[in-house]
DNA sequence: ATAATAACGAGA
DNA sequence: CTCGTTATTATC
């Protein structure tokens, strides 16, 4: 496996003399493939796709072994590759590709992309695992995967939706759709997109799904392994263990499974024949990367499907404006129920003010408890069945609003959002800084603040009191229910961890929705309507008297679109209004936060596409300040390109101060 | 990080 | 004009 001969007796390779190399030094300017000797000791090993150790500027450093060639264009002398780490083919080409798009189009470093790509090596668990796979094995099950047992698609649960049949038709002839599915309240989505990866199994070729968090990837796991049966398909996820996670990773990586699920990094995971990508509830802000260069799940998905001309299925019970958009752009087609299926299935959604005198109602037995939600509740409990009420996260920071009227607080200055920082009480504006001591609201003249989000916990006590004899439990951020029995009782969640409730929820309320509602963010609406649908889709239909109620005002889009549980209406109006307001994803937006010189000068060397716009400064954290390029979708590559070419001119030059590059930035004030 | 190379400056 | 030292720049 090593090259190391006698030193100066290595010959090169007689074929392809010459290996491709990305190193692993995340710079810019250092961005592009650099070339090797190959030596005849290492030709048999020295494959695309290995790891290899190269001499670099003098040290020694890691890098993946990306194609071999016959000649360098290289001017100079070529160096020998230092070793090849091991023979193991980790970087897949299938990946290798996509990395290289992804990084292009998060103005980003292929390196680092391949970071995230592959997992780090436990040279353990590869040596173990090695002697298991019979070799024959594994090249007989490239792609050619023995068909699963037949599970008929006819009598699934897709017949639901209008398009559904068809797309699992597609699926099993080897043929690539694009949909975006928006899945029924109570639906068993698990299964379904267990039943769509089975007919892709069916037709000899690979699936990648890719769920937000452990609890959503455990249900796909379990419906995997019901449809698909014992050892046709592995979970990766970060829960495992770095020798677990190699472990599953090779198992992908040597196709002897068809199909892997996991969060986010499974995106990347390799698998022979690549025929479909899932992404279940695209929305969720754990899709995500918080690594350079931030790419999302969703996004890297669908570049994964085009580059592979595979299917894709974009799923939720909402839709966010990114899924609207490819309906629109014609590239995905819809897959959702018709209005009587709905009817049948979802719950029954009424409003109720969040009018402070409405709380002092004398049948509601606590002050946050609208006198309609506790009526609903209490009808559900004394059926016997559960109630889930839905509470905002403690130390989730929204905007301030005036607590007599709700009127949303801002900044006297600059009109921009008020907060209140954690342990404070003077509010300020998440704009300028500027603190506002005397704030009083411009149209009621109230003086007092309201923002603090009441923690599930209070919530808890509070409605223990208002339930005398109901046991309330709580699912939170540090203990997350799974499941709850079909029997009565209160269940006090976060959003994200609403846990099951054997045959769905009597009621659901969604309480302290002012908090949602008037948070400064681009995605306020957006995110509120895919909490609320989450928590809702848990109740039982309303033929079986499931009921929820939401404590805000009936006339707003986000609410109406609960009621109507009309998510596509909702993503329509939403992409219609940031298309107006030339906000992603509409158009495509970049974001640079540093130091002001820094900014300046990269801004300087950028050769931005005609027609962008650079918008700001904003305050940042520590003295820092962000800005904001903006360009219509078509010139988004130019400008992900020039941005990259200016931090190369930067990082050749050793500038001393760093700016932080995010194409899609996760907020955008 | 380091090595090759360009630039520079002092003394023959 | 050469030699030795120091910035510069490219990194196969």
């Amino acid at each position: 496996m090593s090259s190391r001969s006698a030193r100066g007796e290595r010959v090169p390779a007689e074929r392809l003399p010459v290996a491709r190399v990305c190193v692993d030094v995340p710079l810019p300017h250092l961005d592009r493939p650099f070339d090797y000797l190959v030596s005849a000791a290492d030709d048999e090993v020295a494959q695309p796709g290995v790891r290899v150790k190269v001499r670099f500027a003098g040290q020694l450093v890691a890098g993946y072994l990306l194609e071999r060639i016959e000649s360098s264009p290289h001017e100079g002398k070529l160096t020998y590759l230092d070793k090849v780490v091991s023979a193991e083919r980790v970087l897949d080409p299938e990946v290798a590709r996509l990395a290289r798009a992804i990084a292009d189009r998060y103005a980003g470093n292929l390196c680092d992309v391949l970071r995230l790509a592959v997992p780090p090596r436990h040279a353990r668990v590869e040596a173990q695992t090695a002697k298991d796979a019979a070799p024959s094995d594994v090249d007989e099950d490239r792609g050619g995967s023995s068909p699963p047992p037949d599970t008929s698609s006819s009598d699934s649960g897709w017949d639901s939706y209008a398009a559904g049949p068809a797309f699992l038709r597609v699926l099993e002839d080897g043929r690539s759709a694009r949909a975006v599915w928006g899945a029924l309240p109570g639906e068993d989505w698990a299964a379904r997109i267990a039943e769509a990866a089975a007919a892709t199994v069916r037709a000899g070729r690979g699936v990648v799904i890719v769920v937000a968090d452990a609890r959503d990837l455990e249900r796909v796991d379990r419906a995997l392994g019901a449809v698909l049966g014992e050892g046709r398909h592995v979970a990766l996820s970060a829960a495992s263990g770095p020798a677990e996670r190699y472990r599953r990773f090779l198992a992908a990586s040597r196709h002897q499974v068809p199909v892997v699920v996991g969060t986010r990094a499974a995106m990347w995971a390799p698998v022979a024949k690549l025929g479909l990508v899932v992404i279940w509830d695209d929305g969720d802000d754990l899709h995500a990367e918080p690594r350079a260069p931030y790419p999302h799940a969703r996004e890297v998905l669908l570049t994964r499907a085009a580059l592979a001309d595979c299917a894709a299925l974009v799923a939720g019970h909402t839709r966010t404006g990114e899924a609207q958009l490819l309906l629109e752009t014609g590239w995905a087609k819809e897959i959702t129920a018709t209005r009587d299926v709905l009817r049948g299935r979802a719950p029954s959604v009424a409003p109720t003010g969040d009018d402070p005198q409405l709380a002092r109602d004398p049948g509601a037995a606590t002050a946050r408890l609208p006198s309609l939600a506790w009526e609903t509740a209490r009808k559900a409990l004394q059926a016997g069945a559960p109630v889930l009420v839905q509470v905002p996260r403690r130390g989730y920071l929204p905007s301030v609003a005036c607590a007599e009227c709700r009127t949303p607080a801002r900044c006297p200055h600059c009109s921009g959002p008020l907060a209140l920082a954690e342990a404070r009480d003077v509010p300020a504006c998440r704009w300028c800084g500027r603190v506002s001591a005397g704030y009083a609201c411009p149209a009621c003249g109230g003086r007092r603040l309201r923002a603090s989000v009441t923690g599930a916990r209070r919530t808890a006590e509070e409605l223990g009191r208002a339930f005398p004899g109901v046991p309330v439990r709580t699912s939170g951020r540090d203990e997350i229910l799974d499941t709850v029995p079909a029997e009565a009782a209160v269940v006090v969640a976060t959003p994200g961890a609403e846990p099951h409730a054997e045959g769905g929820y009597g009621a659901v309320l969604l309480l302290d929705t002012w908090a949602l509602l008037t948070r400064s963010d681009l995605r306020a609406a957006e995110e509120t309507m895919r909490r609320w649908l989450n928590a809702s889709a848990l109740a039982r239909p309303a033929p079986d008297g499931g009921r929820v109620v939401v404590v805000a005002d009936g006339s707003l889009a986000t609410v109406q679109a609960l009621i109507r549980w009309e998510p596509g209406w909702f993503a329509e109006r939403e992409l219609a209004e940031r298309r107006e307001l030339g906000f992603p994803p509409a158009a495509r937006m970049a974001s640079l936060t540093g130091k002001p010189e820094a900014i300046a000068e990269l801004l300087a060397a950028a050769r931005l596409p005609a027609g962008a716009e650079v918008l700001g400064p904003v305050p940042a954290e520590d003295d820092q300040e962000r800005m904001l390029v903006r360009t219509s979708r078509s010139q988004a590559a130019a400008m992900a390109h020039a941005l990259h070419e200016a931090a190369a001119v930067r990082s050749a030059r050793k500038a001393a101060l760093t700016v932080r590059l995010e194409v899609d930035p996760a907020t955008i004030f």
